[in-house]
DNA sequence: CGGTTTTGACCTGCGC
DNA sequence: GCGCAGGTCAAAACCG
């Protein structure tokens, strides 16, 4: 039996399975999208190892810290569970009840959103979005679930949904093989003809492999997330189309795939053999599209996108919440929104840039680096444009940088 | 009946 | 070249 799911995961994924219906979650949320009591924990990526290590070859020898983060991502991907140190040096402890918000169990005292970005030491700040698409595409960590106080909708999304599709923002120096990658998938979906898109697919994989141009992955970012539930609400309609067993963990990964047409966006859900508590999620690509929940789950109409995820305003974190909300119902504050942007005015970074956060095409944050790198980058935040940062941002942090 | 899930088979990349 | 593991396909089953 390949498929080792009939085991732990069964019950955990038994949300979604009983009902046939969407992968979503109709419960009542305990906190809306955006919400900083949502229960992300980390956020890594787990872009393809090749470019990684091509990355690593680039980056100078005497980046120690580079150097160990890429490895725990390695690892991290190895094992989609593994928490390699790395992660578990994030700031993860949400302020919250059971721990629930605690990405790694640690106690390290509650923290917020932002300090978990790096912001509350940005010299040290081991951690966070890592954009490691060597040439290209940034991978904007969703800010995602978690409560990035104020998640770029997907209207901002006026970017998810003008996100050219794709492609084009992977990349200027992406290659071909991303570009590729995206436009069979999609074509596919929306001709309903799988099966020729298929073969297509696999024609042009054929032809780049002729090429002799290695296939590339589409930029992936991955986070962690303490939830009972595999699958969480991102705003956006999955199909699963594929579940595997996993090496090395009891639990398996399940393959999704946005519903809506013309979106290649994928994501694997998986459930760390560490820590079963821990689920991870990884992205693929980027949304073509508005999140049809907003579009049609409002009650009234709805604001843009960005003001939907904005509110209501995070209450102060009173994580008195009942038990019975954790994990039940983990709302993702559309992570969609922060798949690959647009291509990103990121010049070739020479070594990973841990902490690199971006919501939007002119959106890019350095949380942290190292500072032998001169990265003093750091703590350089750019902000420029009025994205997600911004919402993550207090403005006098902003402004700080600015000066 | 349409959409989703399940799951065995198949394809692909990678290490040895 | 071979084997393994990850990823995807697609037919059948399932569900509302």
């Amino acid at each position: 039996m390949e498929f080792g799911s009939r085991l732990p995961y069964e019950g955990a994924d038994r949300h979604v399975r009983q009902t046939g219906a969407p992968v979503r979650c109709h419960h009542q949320l305990p906190y809306a999208p955006g919400d900083l009591r949502s229960p992300v924990a980390s956020f890594f990526c787990p872009f393809p190892k090749r470019a990684r290590e091509e990355e690593k070859e680039r980056d100078a020898p005497d980046d120690g810290d580079a150097m160990m983060v890429e490895k725990r991502e390695d690892e991290m991907e190895a094992s989609a569970a593994a928490i390699p140190p790395p992660f578990s040096q994030i700031p993860s402890t949400f302020p919250l009840p059971g721990g629930f918000f605690d990405a790694d169990g640690g106690d390290k005292g509650s923290v917020g959103f932002l300090e978990l970005l790096g912001l509350r030491d940005l010299n040290q700040s081991p951690f966070l979005f890592e954009l490691p698409r060597p040439t290209s595409a940034v991978e904007p960590p969703p800010a995602t679930s978690d409560p990035p106080p104020r998640l770029p909708p997907p209207a901002e999304s006026s970017d998810t949904a003008n996100f050219p599709a794709t492609p084009s923002s992977i990349s200027s120096s992406s290659t071909e093989a991303a570009v590729n990658a995206i436009k069979p998938a999609a074509s596919s979906i929306t001709n309903g003809d799988e099966g020729e898109q298929a073969k297509t697919n696999r024609t042009t994989k054929e032809e780049e492999k002729k090429k002799g141009q290695k296939r590339q992955r589409e930029p992936r970012f991955a986070f962690k997330t303490r939830s009972e539930v595999d699958h969480l609400e991102d705003g956006y309609r999955w199909r699963k189309y594929g579940q595997k067993a996993v090496k090395n963990s009891p639990y398996p990964r399940s393959y999704y795939r946005c519903t809506s047409a013309a979106c290649g966006v994928k994501k694997r859900v998986e459930r760390s053999s560490e820590d079963p508590a821990v689920v991870v999620t990884t992205y693929e690509g980027q949304h073509t599209h508005p999140s049809p929940i907003l579009a049609r789950g409002a009650h009234q109409p709805l604001p843009p996108p960005s003001l939907v995820l904005l509110e209501p305003p995070p209450p102060p974190l009173d994580f008195g919440f009942p038990s019975s909300v954790r994990s039940k119902d983990v709302h993702l504050p559309l992570l969609g929104c922060y798949l690959p942007p647009p291509p990103l005015d990121f010049r070739p970074m020479t070594a990973p840039q841990p902490l690199m956060l971006t919501s939007d095409a002119t959106t890019a944050v350095a949380i942290s680096g190292d500072p032998r790198h001169g990265c003093n980058r750091t703590a350089e935040v750019s902000i420029r444009d009025h994205g997600l940062l911004q919402d993550l941002i207090p403005s006098k942090i902003r402004k700080e940088e600015e000066l």
